[in-house]
RNA sequence: GCGGACGUGGCGGAACGGUAGACGCAAGGGACUUAAAAUCCCUUGGGAGCAAUCCCGUGUGGGUUCGAUUCCCACCGUCCGCACCA
């Protein structure tokens, strides 16, 4: 039997133009089928789609498009992270606008997408940098600010030098701007914050609600809200040493049960209580100003020692007023959690006893471990941190640390000191309010005028959109819009008078947290969303993205979920029920003799047996091959999207990111596994070609019975549905893919062991073989399904035909064959009926030759019979 | 330092506590071909044996179990996250 080969390009534009001309894929709010929300985390512009954007949106579209094969109404939209800095960057560089850069790549990206063949509705597509999308974006910061949730202070925050812009927490990383990699540096800003610690409790608790997300993920979102409970403690001063007067300080501890192994009080330099010493102390002030000077570069932080500075002031420990405390001001303690102040237990904390061996103020320790004599037991160099019984504190003796927390506690709250109990039990968070106030252009203008009289006032709600001006220039750092020269003056809306608009744009990360509830509806211009369609279709159901926004985009899109749910915008608090993070396309290193990355497209791999080596396509010089590493423009190790799509298909492309790897890990790309899947691609078409030759009419009658060739293939082909109808459910595409094959293989066999004309049960068996295998891989190859499909004389579109339908009784044997164990090691198997009973069983397993030589004529001590499993004889 | 994940052939990886290595890649052998490409068939964890078959094998060492890649403990290694959070 002839066949053409493949013709991956022909077919590949021919079926998309298909699937757009027909509206395949345009989803409808009323339909009345049960809803299905697929969606991947929308890209940015770059103007290139690289391969990680393939596995990410093919993973996606395998799901939309199982989902929609088995009976789902499926939202599967696309859309644009329009705004940020690289559009800026372009500007400046090449002198083109942001959004002309920015439309520009729009437009080759969208290209780009559709040669995969995505089953995406384009209908629904936003980018974030159209009015359109931020002026709703406005009315909800608007909203958010009359609700509470919106905040203008005063803080320390991260400046990105590189970028001349702050930074949220969350957007540091290792003490460097997670774009620009420059070293953050801490300055004092007026800023805009939303405010996500109102939702700190909820946000932690709620991660148990949330079953479908990676255990990582959650964990990493615990630890960054990192809530601690503990006491807040009153500690009286000791007025003699006050400067003015001052008569108390605040500390948090969450071991509060250390209290008299209490050694010294620590400050941080921005306490008020170190400004008011420093004012009488010169030398205090330039510690003070020397830690200052250091600031928050987390590079800094990370080598400096302890330092702290005596203030002199002494503080009265609060069971006992004799006692007194000695308060430094120390570099390491953090102005913004808890109260900016601490007690020092150095036995028990590590940090602790490394500043009071440093300025030598001994220790006590006053928790002692099980088994250790508390008469002997020292502390040195090494803070103990773990559970023990109560020593050296008197009332506490004897008790556990949570007795002794409790106990602490409980003491403290009923004693009080001017009217106010000396101690109250506290909660504090780790998370800090999330700063969106951004110095540059391309972004979200935030909707708020500033009035000498009336303060900050929002925009009228008639007036949004506040748009960007066009006409602004790049040729000097800094942010255009606040050098604009008309643009900031206006009217303040209240009073009338001269007034400034508000000249930073919003964090890009405010747009991607509710672009999901925009695709819901991306057409009401009235409202943000609306109401029904966001509720009908919320949460996303799967959701598929980087790791790298495991707290970024999806904490704050958690915050925003709440905020809109706040102010009406949203039925809903947790946006994402299913979440799913993909592992990164990786690809090897190739380097030249002159130390220079060369791309892989220029290397050629040589293979002599086991050996593997690299030369240059061009010369033949040898290349070395360095290690896989993340693709990357630096290392020249990147794979485009035109070299694939363009010669072996998207399929193939699709195929091989879903083979081999599970998709939560890296996966590999090789020249070898693309030739592959490529292969892979051919023999199926071979297959199916072959199989729609012979198979019988679409409408000829199931026959009554089949005969042995016949009931193979169809088992073959029915384990192989369930087998991946299961897989896909959970994620397992690789798993999937390796069925695939498995029956692809079997199918090819059957055909291959045909003699002769075949009779109508084999005809119908092999149409109904090759409408599953097609329907199988048409999630991962659908422009190869529809040609296959169409081969098989259907009319339709596999792409809107059903799930094929499990006869779950062809999975069904009548015989099982068991492996037979002695001892736990395999030494034969044995067939039995399905129903056998175990004596019968046990009966045929031990009239085996095998079992026999093993018991050499002594009775087995014991069979084990583990029904359909296994059999395992105990000799 | 704290927290987490992972460790299986030459490689990617599979295996509800039940036949370890499915499936793919690479490699070797063969068929077809003037030749190549393409395609098809066979072999492929290590070792012993003509063979039937047997022994050893899931990072290392213990444990639980009739049975452990899977569960528990310790150690080694790799990767990731957080990092003065009181």
């Amino acid at each position: 039997m002839t066949t053409e080969r493949y013709n991956a390009r022909d077919s590949e534009t021919r079926w998309q133009k298909i699937w757009d001309d027909r509206a395949v894929f345009a989803t409808r709010n009323d339909d009345p089928r049960p809803k299905y929300y697929v969606l991947e985390m929308f890209p940015y512009p770059s103007g290139k789609l690289h391969v990680g954007h393939v596995r990410n949106y093919t993973i996606g579209d395998v799901v939309a498009r199982y989902k929609r094969a088995t009976g789902f109404n499926v939202l599967h939209p696309m859309g644009w992270d329009a705004f940020g800095l690289p559009a800026e960057n372009a500007a400046i560089e090449r002198k083109v606008h942001p959004k002309t850069w920015t439309a520009g790549n729009i437009a080759i990206m969208k290209s780009q997408l559709k040669l995969m063949g995505l089953s995406i509705d384009w209908d629904r597509e936003i980018a974030t940098c159209d009015p359109n999308y931020y002026k709703h974006q406005q009315k909800m910061f608007l909203d958010f600010w009359r609700a509470g949730l919106v905040e203008r202070k005063n803080s320390k925050v991260n400046w990105d030098p590189v970028e001349q812009t702050v930074l949220a927490n969350e957007q540091v990383i290792e003490g460097r701007g997670w774009r620009s990699g420059a070293v953050v540096e801490s300055r004092e800003l007026t800023q805009w914050f939303f405010k996500i610690t109102a939702f700190a409790q909820d946000l932690l608790d709620s991660i148990d609600r949330l079953e479908r997300w990676p255990d990582k993920v959650r964990l990493m979102q615990r630890n960054w809200i990192g809530r601690s409970e503990g006491l807040l403690i009153r500690f009286a001063l000791d007025p003699a040493t006050t400067p003015n007067r001052e008569s108390e300080l605040d500390i948090f501890t969450t071991r509060h049960d250390t209290l008299f192994g209490a050694k010294f009080m620590a400050l941080s330099p921005d306490h008020p209580l170190a400004n008011a010493a420093a004012a009488k102390d010169p030398a205090l002030a330039k510690f003070i100003a020397e830690c200052k000077r250091h600031g928050t570069a987390q590079e800094i932080i990370d080598k400096a020692e302890k330092l702290g500075f005596d203030t002199a002031i002494k503080a009265i420990h609060p069971f006992d007023p004799a006692w007194k405390l000695p308060i430094y001001v120390a570099n390491f303690v953090l102005m913004d959690y808890g109260s900016g102040a601490l007690f020092g237990c150095p036995a028990h904390d590590a940090r602790d006893l490394e500043f009071a061996n440093k300025y030598g103020l001994g220790n006590v320790p006053v928790v002692c471990p099980p088994g250790q004599d508390p008469k002997t037991f020292v502390i040195t160099d090494t803070a103990y941190d773990g559970e023990g019984r109560m020593i050296n504190s008197r009332f506490l003796d004897g008790m556990t640390i949570a007795e002794a927390k409790e106990e602490v506690a409980h003491r403290l709250e009923k004693e009080s000191a001017g009217n106010r109990p000396v101690a109250q039990r506290q909660i504090n968070f780790r998370l800090r309010d999330w700063g969106i106030s951004r110095q540059r252009y391309w972004g979200c203008p935030i909707p708020v005028i500033h009035c000498e009289t009336c303060g900050p006032v929002g925009v009228p709600e008639a007036e949004l959109p506040v748009t960007l001006p066009e006409d602004v220039a790049f040729d000097r750092p800094g942010n255009p819009l606040d050098r604009h020269p008309t643009w900031k003056h206006v009217a303040c809306p209240k009073c009338g008078k001269p007034a400034r608009r508000e000249t930073d744009t919003m964090d890009t990360f405010v747009d991607s947290s509710w672009y999901f509830a925009r695709f819901t509806d991306p057409w009401i211009s009235i409202a943000p969303t609306d109401r029904a369609a966001v509720d009908a279709w919320l949460p996303v159901d799967q959701y598929i993205g980087g790791i790298e926004h495991a707290v970024l985009h999806l904490l704050y899109s958690r915050f925003f979920t709440r905020a809109m749910q706040a102010t009406g915008h949203a039925g809903l608090d947790e946006p994402f029920a299913g979440l799913f993070t993909q592992g990164m396309v990786v690809h090897e290193t190739y380097r030249a003799a002159d130390g220079n990355y060369v791309e892989p497209a220029e290397v050629r791999i040589e293979s002599q047996g086991e050996a593997r080596r690299a030369v240059s396509a061009a010369t033949g010089e040898p290349i070395e091959i360095g290690p896989i590493e993340k693709m990357s423009k630096s290392k020249r190790n990147t794979v485009g999207l035109d070299e694939i799509a363009g010669t072996a298909g998207a399929d193939t492309a699709r195929w091989f990111m879903l083979s081999d790897s599970p998709p939560d890990r890296d996966v590999i790309w090789t020249e070898e596994g693309a030739q592959g899947a490529l292969r892979f691609v051919q023999h199926l078409w071979r297959l199916i070609s072959d199989a729609a030759s012979i198979a019988a009419p679409a409408d000829a009658p199931r026959p009554a019975d089949f005969r042995p060739a016949a009931l193979a293939l169809r088992k073959a082909a029915h384990r192989a549905l369930a087998r991946v109808s299961e897989d896909i459910e959970r994620l397992r595409f690789h798993v999937c893919v390796a069925h695939i094959y498995k029956f692809a293989n079997a199918f090819q066999t059957s055909l291959a062991e045909l003699e002769g004309e075949p009779m109508a049960d084999y005809r119908w068996a092999a149409r109904e073989a090759a409408g599953i295998l097609v329907r199988l891989f048409h999630p991962m190859m659908p422009h190869l399904a529809e040609e296959c499909w169409a081969v098989l004389g259907y009319a339709d579109l596999v792409a809107k035909a059903p799930w094929p339908t499990l006869e779950a009784d062809l999975l069904q044997e009548n015989t099982v064959t068991l492996p037979v164990q002695i001892n736990g090691k395999k030494r034969a198997d044995v067939t039995v009926g399905r129903d056998a009973k175990n004596p019968e069983i046990e009966a045929a397993v031990l009239a085996l030759d095998a079992v026999k030589r093993a018991l050499d004529g002594k009775p087995p001590k014991k069979v084990i019979v583990v029904p359909h499993r296994i059999v395992n004889v105990v000799a």
